[in-house]
DNA sequence: GCATGATCC
DNA sequence: CACCTGGATCATGCA
């Protein structure tokens, strides 16, 4: 029991990693970091309510004018939350083309209108007034119901719940709180520290493709990310052709939807659905992505292969998910166990490496008599700490070095860092303070 | 209790 | 030819 390379450091450090496909021992990774879990969970994210509360009111009264625009375009009332609704208002009563048909209708999500939503006003209306109403429901009124006595929320982390190997956070999920646009930035002012205190969020840069450069052993990629170059600007000098100048931020976004694309076992429609493009164009992307990226390709058919071969999949540290779906009749099922065979070594590594980097910043904190600085989340490729002012460049410096050596890939590990005094206001630390040893 | 559609990595 | 991006949680409508 006592293998585990938490308990013994040199245990891990001292294997081969170079040609073995356990490049270290992950025994009872799960059964180590419950501990952790749970004390995370009994720290809680401290919450200013009255945040909270000035939102709820602007939110309330944004969702009341959207609802009365929307009503007056269209001359009567319908329930805005009502997908089945507002599929009939827009594709019976207004005609306007409908997507695809699901089980019980015509679609309405935020794809589908999207396409459309330059045909008539209201669509983009009811694409805010769903956005606003989500921010009031989840994350305002259900948030604040569940701030407890101690001014804090208290999430839930779970293991085996992801099939992955993921940190799971519900009750309430605190893995899901909005980032993007002006609302994200809002609702995260409330998430705050004490005074005397500081968070720090600090999250693995690209680790799903430096996962994907070690197994596949990609040269390119290797080169890229030896040099700490921009990937996804590396990747559309590749499947564009052109030097880095000029690259247009256009080229730059579909090269990094074709990144994360590849990651995911995605095919040309899917591709062309989420860059908004057609299936040719798609298709050509991703052929030329795999032909000047020849060992991603190969890593690929591999995996595939031995997949269907052995009946799992296996992470870094030699963590199996099998797979039925690729025994399937089904062609759509076998293509779904297609994509989870491609996908899941890398999302298990990389859950599986940020687990291990969670233990050892433990362990050494607990060393280091730090115990006013609190691992308080996990949001898969980062970790959140509330710290001590005077603790704050000692964490900063190991959680740097425990995230960004924990294990040894062909190619660095890198961490990004930010502070602030609350979530929402969090600026990068691009110059570390070299005087503590 | 399932379907839909929103949020995150 | 169709349709097919991995992993999650949560609120709401509706049968």
């Amino acid at each position: 029991m006592n293998n585990s390379p938490l308990s013994n450091k040199n245990n891990r450090e001292s294997v081969s990693i170079s040609d073995e496909l356990h490049p270290y021992n992950v025994d009872n990774i799960d059964g180590q970091i419950q501990n952790l879990l749970t004390t995370m969970s009994k720290v809680g994210f401290l919450i200013d309510v009255e945040v909270i509360n000035n939102l709820e009111v602007e939110v309330e009264d944004l969702l009341k004018k959207l609802s009365v625009r929307i009503f007056h375009h269209i001359g009567y009332d319908i329930n805005l939350n009502s997908s089945k609704q507002i599929a009939k208002l827009l594709y019976e009563d207004l005609e306007l083309p409908s997507g695809k048909k699901k089980k019980t209708g015509f679609s309405t999500d935020e794809v589908t209108l999207k396409k459309i939503k330059k045909l008539h006003p209201i669509i983009p209306l009811i694409l805010e007034y769903r956005t606003v109403y989500k921010l009031k429901s989840t994350y305002l009124e259900s948030l604040r119901c569940r701030i407890e006595e101690d001014g804090r929320i208290h999430s839930t982390f779970l293991l085996d719940v992801a099939s992955t190997g993921r940190i799971v956070s519900r009750d309430p999920n605190l893995q899901n709180i909005p980032i993007r646009g002006s609302w994200g930035e809002k609702i995260r002012k409330a998430f705050i520290v004490p005074c005397e205190k500081i968070l720090i969020a600090i999250d693995y840069s690209q680790i799903d493709l430096r996962v994907l450069t070690h197994f596949s052993k990609e040269s390119k990629l290797i080169e890229a990310f030896k040099q700490n170059q921009d990937i996804h600007l590396s990747t559309a000098m590749e499947i564009f052709n052109k030097k880095a100048s000029d690259i247009t931020a256009d080229e730059r976004r579909i090269a990094k939807t074709v990144n994360f694309g590849i990651i995911y076992g995605i095919s040309p429609h899917g591709l062309s659905e989420s860059l908004e493009i057609n299936q040719k164009q798609a298709a050509y992307f991703i052929k030329t992505y795999l032909d000047k990226y020849p060992q991603v390709k190969q890593y690929l058919d591999l995996s595939r292969q031995n997949a269907l071969k052995n009946g799992y999949t296996e992470t870094l540290g030699g963590e199996k998910r099998y797979i039925p779906e690729l025994k399937s009749k089904n062609h759509f099922i076998r293509s779904s166990g297609e994509r989870m065979a491609i996908n899941y070594p890398i999302q298990g590594s990389s859950a599986e490496i940020i687990k291990l980097a969670m233990l050892d910043i433990d362990c050494e904190f607990v060393r280091r008599k730090l115990s006013s600085s609190k691992m308080i989340l996990q949001i898969h490729d980062e970790l959140v700490f509330e710290v001590e002012n005077e603790e704050k460049d000692a964490v900063i410096k190991i959680v740097k070095e425990k995230m960004e050596n924990v294990v040894k890939l062909i190619i660095p590990l890198k961490v990004s860092i930010k502070e602030g005094v609350n979530w929402g206001e969090m600026t990068e630390i691009l110059k570390l303070e070299m005087a503590i040893k």
